[in-house]
DNA sequence: GGGCACATGTAAGCTGTTACATGATTAA
DNA sequence: TTAATCATGTAACAGCTTACATGTGCCC
């Protein structure tokens, strides 16, 4: 029961799609799911040794280095497919940029937009780096069965980056029109500084 | 140095829009930036106690029935701009229904609509609460200095509920079409099934 | 032979949630 | 008087990250 949680459906799920070692699936979580998963070492080992003692998994080929590429059971199949079917529990939220843009009174409008842009800019990024991942997605020719799921996933990333974007561009205008409706209690230096 | 993080920050925050109980603090968060942030009275307690300690807060009004109302300090509104001020650190993502989408081949195509439907009555039903707290800040006469950056968080929200609006539709499509490629291969009775 | 990527695993510690214990006030 | 809401606080525990310890294979 322990070491259940969401990490098991992480590992279980990777080696769903081919059997790998330990340090391959954080690889590839991190790569592949990494906008919207992760798992540490920490995590993932445990919970391999967990999956092959309950028979979830099996080592195969294990290496005379000490590395073992882990691959998936029947069984564990049927346990992943038990654990996607369990209702999604989500985090709850921490928000960190919303924390401070609500509080951003204490900040002033020019640090704000600071960190609008900031946020822009890193929603511009993984715009870029969502079309890089359905480039290579759609270059592999394995794996055509998982293709049409991952660019769900994609697709999804791709959504939320631009509604980042196009809030942003909406958000440093209302943040230029704070200023304005403020001149004259300051001196247009002032407001330009930092 | 210990039990600092982002909860002193949301606490101190709340305290300098006005003066509350630790159960009042608590509420604030969930109903008002429940959507980014939130926290437990097993950290809120503790933190006012810290933040009492380090003369960040005070205690003013002590009832009789043991509730105290707590302030934040001159000393503490420094401390929160010196918070607000670091960087944006965020947690490590953990998004179940990607997580669950990413691995979907193994649901099949009516258990992932199943999944995409719910989040997007969600997504909808988020959008409506924005609405009505856009409404309520609106009509709010006091705190009208902290208005623009409070709206600025609402606006966020909504683009991004939207934003998974208009994805759940895209996704809907994509696993429609799906099932319609694997055409033959099953009987149209099994395919509407559950 | 030095550095890097591959590879495994554990222990310490932090952050945060849940559950529990407790009690006052207020409205039905 | 009983239930709901307001209110405070703690203890146990779950989940995760980080750092550390350790070692191999390969390329320059």
């Amino acid at each position: 029961m322990a070491r259940a949680s969401q990490t098991e459906t992480a590992v279980l799920g990777g080696l769903s799609v081919m059997p790998m070692t330990g340090y391959a699936l954080r690889e590839a979580i991190r790569d592949v799911l990494g906008h919207f998963w992760s798992e540490s070492f920490g995590q993932i080992y445990p919970t391999l040794a967990d999956l092959e003692r309950k028979g979830y998994v099996h080592r195969v080929g294990t290496r005379r280095t000490g590395a073992s590429t882990f691959a998936i059971t029947p069984s564990g199949t049927a346990r992943l497919k038990e654990l996607l079917s369990q209702p999604v529990q989500s985090v709850p939220p921490r928000n960190g940029l919303m924390l401070r843009l609500f509080f951003g009174r204490q900040l002033g409008p020019e640090a704000c937009r600071s960190l609008v842009r900031e946020a822009r800019g890193e929603a511009e990024r993984r715009l870029a780096q969502f079309e890089a991942i359905r480039q290579e997605i759609r270059e592999e020719e394995e794996n055509a069965e998982d293709r049409p799921y991952w660019l769900l996933t994609v697709s999804a990333g791709e959504h939320a980056a631009r509604a980042t974007i196009e809030w942003a561009d909406e958000a440093l205008v209302a943040l230029d029109e704070l200023d304005r409706s403020h001149e004259g209690s300051r001196t247009g230096k002032e407001r330009r500084t930092r």
